[in-house]
DNA sequence: TTGTAAGCGTTATCAG
DNA sequence: CTGATAACGCTTACAA
């Protein structure tokens, strides 16, 4: 006498067809976008039944039988960093506008994680996946690429594995940072990083520091730290770089959002004033316009490289075994010049 | 002559049951983890072979088969916000821990986009559901409660819908608020909240604080109003407010993170100096303590939030047809206190 | 401890 | 235009 109304069972092509009095094969039919095929009668009424019954196909049946599931799956090395959520958008719009759903997974930049998540989207039969994730390529990876998985990678590429590469025009954007300091005046630099061997972005923005800056004739370093640990490695590395003797304007370019958050709260926490040291950063934030006197920044387009990581994912997917050479996207980042980066006129007179 | 090297299509069961020597049913029973009712040699050989294989069940036919899909479905009104991704992030590793894989979907706060998704999930017979989602419960929604799916709802209750309910404490948070705004010395207090049509915890927390707020015998108005238009009605409240007569210190309170961000670039385009007006905030951001001279807030345990709802559903999962009565579970707020509520000690004198 | 066989809900193939 | 029927890859009684 149990008084739970036993949930009704969810109805399957079966019922639809039984109510509908025609055969299994029409009602999928009618669902899988023939119904040019059937007759209008018949259309009716698997349409009043379906509706009566509240049908919907199951998609792992159909994933089960075609091959097809529909779905592509998302590694993100940090969820929590408002830049991958952005790009993620992109992603997902892209995917649902033809039709594909994202699953996506964020791997804390653990590499266990990592490869957890791929043998779940392995699984799940992904026929896709749009990877920014840490370091090497798992063997988790190498396999579904082997496997014949398309895959775009997303801001970082992984050496050994020819894929297509979707990210920012990482040498350009530390030129036009170069570009910016120097033409405010800014003549001795500190670079600051996170750790690189994870991310390839990482390394070639880095390198491309110190080169550039040497060529340029600039002072300074670069360095790279762990965000982690506590801040008192950041904080020694801006006081040192803040007492070293130097005639020339002192600016710190901060690698990614990340270390623009960590460097303006070390900044803070040391009072140095705003307009003492110059302050530029790779990333735009909501708040880079709010702290005084307004951070200097790079915005990556985060929407168009989500965007175009699901189209090229895509259009690998339509045309399968085609073995189109990798295409590389690369986006210019657009310069928000604000007060951090702005010297004071009074004491250059 | 094609050279692609055809992809290796994906092994099956009866592949490595065949290379093992043994029958489908062991090979299932050791990937379901009933290995211990295999002998050692059998459990070698199943290793061995699917190992050389490279063997991955196939989720989408367990799922079949069982109806367990081991997935648990979340949708989320505003992926953009940090509050949002915060929870989720929560939610992500609470489902992880048991097994569960989550699949986000964002609405944009768009019903048409919920109600999508909502059949995508549907369709891939998730096993339960987190909703973060806007106003009315859809039909959809209403019909996957019905058939029985499991949900709880985040941060917001949707009226005729009976479920477990996981979320802050929207009364406590705004009596919270006024008193450390009171106790500061403001009395003439102006709220500022998004559309609350749309989600009942904005309705609770703007109807707290016109009865409270009138009950302490303050002076002030709530207001609520679209952020995505252009900036200027919000600027003119704000105009509007600090123009208004009053004998007692003014602040604003910000329903949310959103408001908080949009208020404080209408107060700085305004020239509006901090200190000027006091001003605090519901939600903890990355910059609250950054921007001069750091904003009050009153920060939502996000991850506590995310996990407690994964558990709760899970724990629905767990004890179905139990018909147990549906749960609140309320979280305080924690006050983080800063200088956009201190009023200037100078002025006092 | 191991294997056999019957589905799970769909779609694809082939007849009518 | 419509409908049987055989897969798809896996789990789960039921046997042995």
């Amino acid at each position: 006498m149990s008084s739970s109304k036993a949930s009704p069972r969810r109805s399957t092509i079966l019922e639809v067809a039984y109510q509908a009095g025609v055969s299994k094969t029409s009602v999928s039919r009618y669902f899988s976008g023939e119904r040019d095929r059937l007759s209008e009668a018949m259309q009716t009424r698997i349409a009043s039944a379906a509706k009566r019954l509240n049908y919907r196909p199951n998609q792992m049946a159909r994933g089960l039988k075609g091959g097809h599931s529909r779905l592509i799956g998302m590694l993100v090395a940090d969820i929590l960093n408002p830049f991958s959520v952005a790009v993620m958008h992109g992603v997902e719009q892209a995917c649902r506008a033809r039709g594909f759903s994202l699953v996506v997974c964020n791997t804390d930049n653990d590499p266990a994680q990592e490869r957890d998540h791929l043998a779940l989207l392995a699984a799940y039969r992904v026929e896709g996946l749009v990877i920014n994730a840490a370091g090497q390529p798992s063997r988790e990876l190498k396999q579904l690429a082997e496997q014949g998985t398309p895959l775009v990678l997303l801001d970082r590429s992984l050496g050994e594995l020819e894929a297509d590469e979707v990210g920012l025009d990482n040498a350009r954007t530390i030129d036009m940072a170069l570009d910016h300091l120097s033409s405010q005046g800014y003549g001795d630099l500190l670079y600051l990083s996170e750790p690189t061997s994870q991310a390839s972005s990482r390394q070639i923005r880095l390198e491309r520091f110190e080169q550039q800056r040497e060529r340029r004739g600039l002072m300074g370093q670069a360095i790279s730290l762990s965000l982690d640990k506590d801040a008192s490695s950041l904080e020694k590395a801006i006081t040192d770089f803040l007492a070293s003797p130097s005639q020339r304007p002192k600016a710190l370019l901060c690698a990614n959002g990340n270390v623009t958050l960590a460097v303006t709260r070390a900044l803070q926490a040391q009072g140095v004033m705003p307009g003492t040291i110059g302050l530029m950063g790779i990333d735009e934030l909501d708040w880079c316009q709010l702290v005084t006197p307004g951070i200097t920044t790079l915005a990556q387009p985060t929407k168009d490289i989500g965007r175009a990581a699901a189209e090229t994912l895509l259009q690998r997917l339509e045309s399968r075994g085609e073995a189109a050479p990798p295409r590389r996207i690369h986006y210019q980042p657009r310069l928000l010049a604000r007060g951090s980066t702005q010297r004071h006129p009074t004491s250059t007179a």
